[in-house]
DNA sequence: GCTCAGTAGCACG
DNA sequence: GACGTACTACTGAGCA
């Protein structure tokens, strides 16, 4: 029965089910059930019938049970995990909600939810009877016609055809071409590799349709080209999978469904049994509780000090407050403070601005005023902070004269321990994944590009709602991610131990900065110049005309079109690969292409560091000051950016010039030290296998060892070629090496490759066993860890395309290495750290290569230091092997490796 | 003319 | 087609 021109309601109630699961942080009853999923579900079902008075609405879910899609292919959704048990339970409170509430509930056997709102949906149109489908789920798109449209009501988000072209790309009878192209790995579809929504639609704009894109297949350049070609066969079942079969036998139809009016009583029930309090006295007729609508939150902007003053007795008060440092730029080495953000619980934030400077700005308080008040507060340690890259604000504050102590909790490196490989771990990105808040963003009240304006620009009042908002969400995120953490000791371990207490020592190394002689660079640069030049032209000599020896594709139309030279090799893309190594050797039989890479290899030096390098001193301390970000590398390492001072070539001559470029001030030395061999070490310690460790033990040339044993020979006997060969397969089997891998590496055969593979793996049986027992484990679990329990989830473990499966088995096998070496060093620098400032405060750390740490050091000094830097590091972890620490200094970084 | 995303190539451990 | 990063230049496309 149905409301004559008022839309029908058709809510796909598994896809809220599963978001709101995955989404909502998770609550639960004094009783321990689960009530996260069932208070989305139902909060959203409850905003629907608000937005759509008189509507009736229908809400389906799937029925757990087998469709006709696995009878078209066996693999659907074939990978799914079982359902996690605390959703599970929460199935059946929704099913009773909804029907106390009077909605009609659809859970058919065998027809999945999308096809029984697509048929229904098929039903009310041929009845002109205007459709509103709420799905939490892009598939749908497909059903959103004149009479249909989309909504999204956890994310308050519409979709007619318009908004699905703009969103998609294509119209909605193409998103199942879509879909197709793009496959599901949740739901097991295979597509193309490699090909997404951008891809995809780009090809059905240009052809059309799927069946126009395969035969138009080979047109298509570059790996995805390829992989198209490679799946071409599987795209019509993709196809049927993909689609909505609006046509089902259904046991209901439209004039069956009618909704029933509500049982209070037994609803009264159900929400106390929950414990969902605001409902509960809504349905006793009592005033709810005021629900905190984060859209009404208002926060405090403070621009007196009496106001100031409560707000420090409140931040006093808490063991914990949540903390925001707002800047004028982003390079906290030059970053300006313009206000301060609080948060000391949901919902109750505040913004201190002290430089706001647009026109009708109010008076605002003295920031130095501001500072002296807080200084108390954030220099005391028994008053924890939360800061989402609590760096930035130390390294902000140190600017500004204050220590920022008791730095516990930053919601960032929560987050990354939790799962280093998932997200962005940005607040916005966060926010919406954790909380399911869609927060203000930067962009939208600073704008973006070249016509973003600082932080102080922005008119007052938006400022403050951004900033206090991202106090106030911090503050929440951590709630909720802070349980998770505490639930698994080892990551609270990582956590706690190893990131929390790095993030200080991090931020003193990037303040301290690198010296660098920008006079040594500029003179370098000068005198790359020249060689290119004289490059430069010798190319266009033997080219016969001019061209840009920057540009791969001119350069490869050059070879392989003008002059002819054999195509040795493609890239992913399909185009002929100009790359090293096929330069190399077309290098015996031609001039071109040496001439090509000795060019590329002088105009990277010159274009990443000796021209970029100077640019990049700061004007007040005259040193590069590079970013450590801690939460990028899913196996643990640190990276570094603006700049990278972690690749600084050291590999050619010219490019160590550059590294003697880092020098040490007057007075002083560099000392470098850098643990030898440490992932072999680790994999000696992990495998425990005999005949590596007692290589180590003894001392011995690993790689000569290895070489002995895999070639049958004495330590004596090994030859140069024999000793390159077995290093190449120590660190082949850090990488989880195929014996294709290898034998491209060391140019042999891919069968004598396997051979000598085989053979090492006879000679070190623990190691085989080692790999063996990771790969299942990693499959069994999901995830791998390290020595000290730092986790890293491989959500590729399972799937059935091999290739992709594989390469997640090489990351299985290399992360437990290169984690734990990155925990190794962390602890290192932590107790380094600890010992310089208590002891040897005039030496400083300056930088961290991934296995080597840098320092100045007074000239008188180094020696002793060199021992005691020896000690810590090697103490760093306690192994079955020892950890063996090389050090050496200089008046330069290149004298001193 | 500027911005953005994608590709290729290559610096390091 | 080894594992993990960052950054440059080029290119084509979209936008004001």
């Amino acid at each position: 029965m149905l409301m004559d021109n008022k839309p029908l309601i058709l809510v796909d109630g598994s896809s809220y089910l599963f978001r709101a699961f995955h989404a909502l942080p998770p609550l639960s009853s004094s009783k321990g059930q689960q009530t996260g999923a069932v208070k989305g579900v139902i909060a959203m079902l409850r905003k629907l019938q608000k937005d759509y008075p008189g509507s009736l609405i229908a809400v389906v879910f799937d029925a757990g049970s087998k469709s006709f899609r696995n009878d078209l292919y066996e693999q659907y959704k074939a990978n799914r995990p079982p359902m996690a048990p605390d959703l599970r339970s929460q199935i059946k409170p929704i099913h009773d909600i909804v029907a106390a509430m009077g909605l009609p509930l659809l859970v058919i056997p065998n027809v999945e939810a999308d096809d029984v709102i697509g048929t229904l949906a098929t039903e009310a149109t041929q009845r002109a009877q205007p459709v509103v489908i709420s799905t939490g789920d892009k598939d749908l798109a497909q059903l959103v016609s004149p009479h249909v449209t989309l909504v999204n009501t956890m994310t308050e988000t519409t979709l007619d055809r318009a908004g699905v072209e703009e969103k998609f790309g294509v119209p909605p009878e193409r998103i199942v071409d879509l879909l197709t192209l793009m496959g599901d790995s949740v739901d097991n579809i295979p597509g193309v590799p490699k090909v997404g929504p951008k891809t995809a639609a780009k090809w059905l704009q240009q052809y059309g349709s799927v069946d126009e894109v395969i035969a138009h297949a080979n047109e298509i350049p570059g790996k995805v080209g390829e992989n198209l070609r490679g799946v071409i066969d599987l795209l019509p079942l993709s196809k049927q999978l993909a689609t909505v079969n609006c046509n089902v036998e259904l046991p209901v139809n439209l004039d069956s469904i009618a909704a029933t009016p509500a049982d209070t009583s037994r609803l009264l029930e159900l929400f106390r049994e929950l414990e969902f309090k605001t409902w509960v006295e809504e349905l006793l007729g009592a005033e709810p509780e005021t629900p905190r609508q984060r859209a009404t939150v208002s926060y405090d902007t403070v621009l007196d000090l009496a106001a100031l003053d409560t707000w420090i007795e409140k931040l006093a008060a808490g063991p914990a407050f949540a903390f925001d440092a707002r800047t004028a730029a982003v390079d906290y080495m030059r970053a300006e403070l313009v206000g301060v953000a609080f948060a000391i619980a949901q919902g109750e934030a505040a913004y201190v601005p002290f430089m706001h400077r647009n026109p009708g700005a109010p008076q605002q308080l003295d920031r130095d005023v501001v500072l002296d008040r807080l200084r108390p507060l954030l220099e005391n340690t028994a008053v924890s902070k939360i800061s989402h890259d609590i760096k930035y604000d130390i390294s902000v504050l140190a600017r500004h004269g204050i220590t920022l102590r008791g730095a516990a909790f930053d919601t960032m490196l929560e987050s990354y321990v939790l799962d280093s490989v998932a997200s962005r771990h940005t607040l916005d990105e966060l926010a919406l994944k954790q909380l399911g808040h869609s927060t203000i963003k930067l962009e939208d009240v600073a704008g973006k590009g070249a016509k973003q304006i600082t932080f102080d620009q922005v008119p007052l009042e938006t400022a403050a709602a951004y900033a206090a908002e991202d106090a106030d969400v911090t503050w929440q995120l951590h709630e909720v991610l802070l349980p998770k953490l505490e639930a698994e000791p080892t990551l609270a371990y990582v956590f706690r131990e190893i990131e929390m207490r790095l993030v200080p020592v991090l931020s003193k190394v990037e303040r301290h900065g690198a010296l660098v002689d920008a006079r040594v660079l500029r003179q370098q640069s000068a005198e790359i110049a020249d060689k290119l030049g004289e490059l430069t032209a010798r190319a266009y000599e033997l080219a016969g005309g001019k061209f840009n020896l920057d540009s791969p594709k001119q350069l490869q139309e050059l070879l392989y079109g003008k002059l002819g030279l054999p195509i040795l090799r493609k890239t992913p893309g399909g185009q002929p690969s100009t790359a090293e190594e096929v330069l190399d050797e077309l290098a015996a039989d031609f001039e071109l292409p040496q001439v090509i890479l000795d060019y590329r290899g002088l105009a990277k030096l010159k274009s990443t560091y000796t021209d970029k390098l100077p640019e990049q001193v700061n004007r007040d301390t005259g040193r590069i000051h590079t970013s450590y970000n801690q939460a990028v590398a899913a196996t643990g390492r640190l990276s570094s950016v603006d700049p990278n001072l972690q690749n600084i070539p050291i590999r050619t001559a010219e490019g160590r010039r550059i590294r003697q470029a880092f020098i040490a001030p007057p007075g002083m030395r560099l000392v470098a030290a850098d643990y030898s061999k440490i992932e072999l070490r680790i994999m000696a310690h992990l495998s425990g296998d005999a005949g590596l460790r007692k290589a180590f033990e003894l001392g011995l040339d690993v790689h000569r060892a290895t070489a002995a044993e895999v070639f049958g020979a004495t330590l004596e006997q090994v030859s140069d070629d024999q000793r390159r060969s077995a290093k190449a397969i120590n660190f082949g089997l850090i990488y989880g090496m195929s014996a294709f891998g290898l034998a491209r590496q060391i140019g042999v055969p891919r069968a004598t490759a396997a051979e000598y593979i085989e053979r090492y793996f006879e000679r070190y049986p623990g190691v085989r066993a080692y790999m063996d027992s990771t790969r299942a484990m990693a499959r069994e679990r999901g995830y791998v860890e390290t020595i000290f329990g730092r986790r890293l989830y491989l959500p590729e473990i399972r799937v059935a395309n091999a290739p992709r499966r594989q390469a997640a088995e090489r990351t299985a096998i290399n992360a437990p290495m290169q984690g734990t070496a990155a925990d190794i060093i962390k602890r290192a620098m932590i107790s380094v750290d600890d010992w310089l400032e208590r002891e040897v405060p005039e030496i400083s750390m300056i930088m961290q290569v991934h296995d080597e740490l840098i320092f100045e050091v007074p000239t008188a000094m180094v020696e002793a230091f060199s021992e005691g830097v020896r000690q810590r590091m090697s103490a760093a972890a306690k192994l079955d092997v020892e950890l063996e620490v090389g050090v050496g200094s200089g008046g330069n970084w290149d004298e001193a490796h």
